[in-house]
DNA sequence: CATGAATGAGAATTCATTCAT
DNA sequence: GATGAATGAATTCTCATTCAT
């Protein structure tokens, strides 16, 4: 019974933060109203506030949860964590647009998102830590002569904003979503950085 | 006298339009109140709707007017037009990053609002027909050979994705502004889409 | 339950309608503010907008309310609809006085909005339709001789004027509110549009 | 030159005045704007302000005219002043007709605003001054028993709305403006209230 | 004098949040 | 717990009035 019960206010949770990331990665915090998440949640309007404190808070937890989620996919296991600089990048760039074609959305809100004066310290830090993630691959392929030696940020951007793009276009029908493309993508992100000759 | 008059009208438009233009770049459309532009272009609220008919008309006013400055700035002349494709796709890329580092948020403020309901079909246009200029140098190096054979919009969604959020990570002091990293950016996006022998 | 729950909601709805129909009858539709429609129906300005969709709708869906409340009044049964026409315009006459001094302002709201441009067709057709019911009585009565033969319109606006004014002039108290005095104007009207000999 | 000056000066006054009473009868004071105003008149929006303290004031001058104006249009000569009651009523009330037909709208705009919040006590005081024209006339004919014994207030409710909404159908054009159904309609009114037998 | 651009107080409307049911 | 009606502060937009030209 007290499992039903959390299992179902756990769905009402679920079915708001599901519909605050639909309508925030399509017209930004400002542009969703708190009732239009309702509608699409089938809460009640006063539910979203039994789950979250303010508009505010839903959008923190929500981005930290999106945060989790994303590193979550992209943590190595072992064997990877020791493999080799350009195989850990393959593994990040794959998961990535593994994790955002899944994912609905998920990667749209967290780049219209991460600049966002709504984010508090802890989602800030969230968004820190994932950069880190790359940077760490980066400064080490840098450190091996394998990576060109711009700034990570620069690399960071490159790779990221590429991604990000991609994403996007997979999304809204403008590129085709396969395998290929996607392995074809990651060569380009590889390209883009790696040092030359 | 008309010269002058003329000239103040378009000082408190120009006012309101650059005021705008940092709002909306940094807090987005949704995000920005028509008093918080008025303060920041130091004119009366009332004054904007001299000007524009609604905050909808602002913003798309501002946008078509920062796709033409953006068209203006990779405008070829007639060498150019018959230039190499690498050499073109250079010229693109660098002008790109002048123009985004030398108009203050103007990068920003059409990356973040290119896809917004907002906009209306002529400020969609106008977006649409700068990503066909980039279509056009693209596919003529793929026809040549000189670039790889990804779908056009994979294509611009990399070299795009890569200059918006370089741009911004320049902007926000992440990475230095200087011609040596906007060469090397460059030739990173050129290798990320370059054929592979 | 829901039944007090639909009284409740009809409650603040008819609150809103009594007060606009108080301020609109006083000070005109231009001339009332929402948020004194709010104070006068003692509810949130934004209640308002729960129960209609803009001050327009709210005045139209007043004015379609009035006509009918006033088209209900003005309604014959089955002996009276056979009447004399003599009989049948005292019976209309009568009512309106009745109706106009018990339901409040609704008649000076009428008359002072029937000719507004907020109108929308189907408020202007319940007008049409009341005009059509004096019409009726008064055309029956030119072709049976009882009634001057003057243009129906003409004889409408002798009448309808009249009572307008004596009802706006018993309300103020310029003119006693008795039984015999409406019996009295009853019959001046009927002498004004009255065949003569 | 003065006199030149002050003609063309009157003549931006005359103007002003003659757009006003097209727009305050057609859409009443507070549906009216001064820019609308000032369209109307072909003058620029500050030129009102030259001519009137504020756009109250310039609705209390143009009622106080156009009070004047009636007022002038009912006077009687000597002749007339010492005729029969019938007489003078008909005079009364052709002179209304007359007036109310040749100047556009200006009944229409006095009856309209006659009870506005706006009006200053010398406007109140114009119009009571025209009340009380018609009520010495009706009071004679009561007393001489010409006229039936009803309140002098409910009888001028009865002409003076039967003129009003007369004037109105003609105007629209729902009735002919003719001669004869003018002398018809001043007969209904005299019928109403005539004293019966 | 005449103008109309500029203004800000105020109007219509929206929306985050509360609370009685 | 869940709801959605109710609210009023905040937002977009209007307009009477001013004032530099």
């Amino acid at each position: 019974m007290t499992t039903a019960k959390t299992a179902a206010a756990n769905n009402k949770r679920v079915d708001i933060l599901r519909a605050a990331l639909q309508l925030f990665s399509e017209r930004g915090f400002s542009g969703t109203t708190v009732p239009e998440i309702a509608v699409q949640a089938k809460v009640g309007a006063g539910t979203i506030y039994r789950y979250f404190a303010s508009k505010d808070e839903l959008v923190n937890v929500l981005f930290q949860e999106c945060m989790r989620d994303l590193a979550e996919a992209l943590k190595l296991d072992e064997g990877q964590a020791a493999a080799a600089v350009r195989d850990r990048f393959r593994y990040f760039v794959i998961s990535m647009f593994r994790f955002a074609l899944q994912k609905e959305r998920v990667l749209a809100f967290i780049d219209a998102h991460s600049g966002a004066e709504v984010l508090d310290s802890e989602s800030r830090r969230c968004f820190e830590d994932f950069l880190d993630v790359i940077r760490s691959v980066l400064d080490e392929g840098k450190a091996k002569g394998e990576i060109a030696p711009l700034p990570s940020d620069a690399l960071i951007a490159i790779v990221y904003g590429s991604i990000v793009k991609l994403v996007h276009a997979m999304k809204s029908g403008k590129v085709e979503t396969s395998p290929e493309l996607i392995a074809d993508a990651e060569l380009c992100c590889w390209n883009a950085i790696r040092a030359r000759q």
